[in-house]
RNA sequence: GGCCGGAUGGUAGAGUGGUUAUACACUUGAUUGCAAAUCAAUGAAUCUCGGUUCGAUUCCGGGUCCGGCCUCCA
């Protein structure tokens, strides 16, 4: 009955218990838009409205933001190389996650803040910080935030500051007074994106835009805070560190990190160019099949990014919409009802098991099964409409049987009306118990990709 | 070097101190004109060495291997 959930700070599953039950706050990092998004991206987009989807749907009224970086070193180097403004840079790249998320039926969360739309409240923040002592101006106009400042750097981690001077990993830098420091306001070059602040023209260090933002879309106090497992640190650190040193409190309760997206075993990144990007994958296979490879692992885990993994995800679903095609929906009894929502919601309950949740779907799937060849049709569309919604729960189910099923991706160029011409000839074929020209004519399909199946309701077909 | 995570059947991937995960693939039976789909049955795994325990894949410790963070990264 109450939702488990893994907190990374302190590296076991709490009871979920929101600050103001039901409404709860929750905040995760996006994407920085200066480029297409990747699988990686992909996952954490799904993963967070999988977890989003489950909390609404077990009464929790979640207000859900996810920020958009769009004004960053990197941002700016884009739209160099590219001779654009980096504001017509990020509106196409925001145009195009919006169009991405939009085809992996991932809804938009409640309010996408952009770091350029909040320059006031991220100036007030290191101003406060300024004014407290926790940060200060070096003499080039950056400002800095002072980490030893702040006792309890590194509990989200597990780092020690003396540890992390000691790695030395870090940038050389004499406008600070400690390597470990981090920037919460870059002075601008000439010729930079810039806005006027106390210490000069400038533009947001990267960690504070999200104090900021969660600061003023949700509060001072976050149920939830998640993102990529690479943004445990330094980024979430850093963030802790400005929010409780500018607040005085506690600034996070939930920490939740999504695993990486694989590839021969090494993370999908942009670093090291392995990536795939989401519209890319989307040429070679359906989204919804995208969508339920992301989700065939929990959250935590690793992921590998295969053709193989990908190539089973579709047989998974195809495996679930064959148990859909040629029943009629009902409304199912309410026995039926707890029974099968009970088993679902136990294991996504605990931690989102969405591989668990799978495996309900896929025995609710034998059941349509069963029923259909007992000839139960009432039975079957109860359990079919089941399965229907707690997979809309999910995210997926969300297509017609038939149309999923003979989808796929054309590569045979047969026209449905030849397809059905085809059936029709070996139809009659058949009738005429010339079974050497009805098998050729199957066989002549199969060769192009399609499949004939003979069922009590008919002939039908789909694409392999 | 510091910190963290992981090693499960052919593949993917969960749970569990003693009893079926689930999916794909394989085998057999039913069904079918033959198939496909479906149902049923079967086969198939818990990295290694110790410890705790009546009993460990599960808990604890060592080892090996893999990955991540410590620099931008979802």
């Amino acid at each position: 009955m109450t939702v488990h959930i893994y907190n990374s700070q302190t590296k076991q599953k709490e009871v979920f218990k929101p600050i103001q039950a039901p409404h709860v706050g929750m905040y995760v990092c996006g994407i920085t838009v200066y480029d297409y998004c990747h699988i990686g991206h992909a996952r954490v987009m799904v993963c967070f409205d999988m977890i989003v989807r489950h909390l609404r749907s077990r009464g929790y009224d979640v207000k859900y933001v996810r920020n958009i970086t769009d004004i960053d070193d990197k941002i700016i180097q884009r739209a160099i190389e590219n001779g654009e403004s980096t504001q017509t840079l990020t509106e196409r790249f925001i145009k195009a996650m919006h169009e991405d998320e939009a085809a992996l039926n991932v809804l938009r969360p409640d309010v996408e803040p952009k770091a350029t739309e909040y320059i006031t409240q991220i100036t007030d923040m290191v101003q406060t910080l300024v004014d407290k002592g926790f940060a200060y101006a070096a003499a080039n106009g950056d400002v800095y935030f002072r980490v030893e400042k702040f006792a309890d750097y590194g509990k989200l981690s597990g780092k020690r500051i003396e540890e992390l001077q000691s790695g030395a990993r870090v940038d050389v830098n004499e406008q600070k007074e400690s390597p470990l420091d981090f920037v919460l306001w870059k002075a601008s070059k000439p010729d930079e994106p810039h806005w006027s602040s106390p210490w000069g023209e400038g533009r947001p260090g990267w960690h504070i835009e999200c104090s900021a933002m969660s600061k003023h879309t949700i509060g001072e106090h976050l149920d939830i805070h998640g993102g990529g497992h690479d943004l445990q640190f330094p980024h979430h650190e850093n963030e802790i560190a400005q929010s409780e040193c500018a607040h005085g409190h506690t600034y996070v309760n939930t920490w939740m990190h999504v695993g990486f997206v694989n590839v021969n075993n090494e993370k999908m990144s942009k670093s090291l160019g392995n990536f795939f990007t989401i519209r890319d994958v989307l040429k070679s296979y359906p989204a919804e099949v995208i969508r339920f490879f992301l989700l065939s692992s929990h959250y935590r885990n690793p992921l590998n990014y295969t053709t193989e993994n990908l190539d089973n995800a579709r047989a998974a679903l195809r495996r679930l919409y064959g148990a859909l095609d040629g029943v009629k929906l009902v409304t199912p009894a309410a026995n039926l009802v707890s029974q099968w929502t009970d088993a679902y919601n136990a294991v996504m309950d605990d931690d989102f098991n969405t591989p668990q949740a799978f495996a309900v779907l896929f025995d609710l799937a034998t059941e349509v099964n069963k029923a259909k060849a007992t000839k139960d049709q009432y039975l079957a569309g109860q359990l079919a409409q089941l399965l229907v919604s707690l997979g809309n729960q999910l995210g997926i189910l969300t297509s017609e049987p038939s149309a999923f099923l003979q989808g796929g991706i054309a590569t045979d160029g047969l026209s449905e009306a030849d397809i059905q011409a085809k059936i029709e000839a070996r139809l009659a074929a058949k009738k005429a118990k010339d079974f050497t020209q009805a098998d050729s004519i199957r066989n002549e399909l199969k060769s192009a990709g399609i499949e004939i199946l003979d069922t009590p309701q008919g002939t039908t077909w789909r694409r392999i």
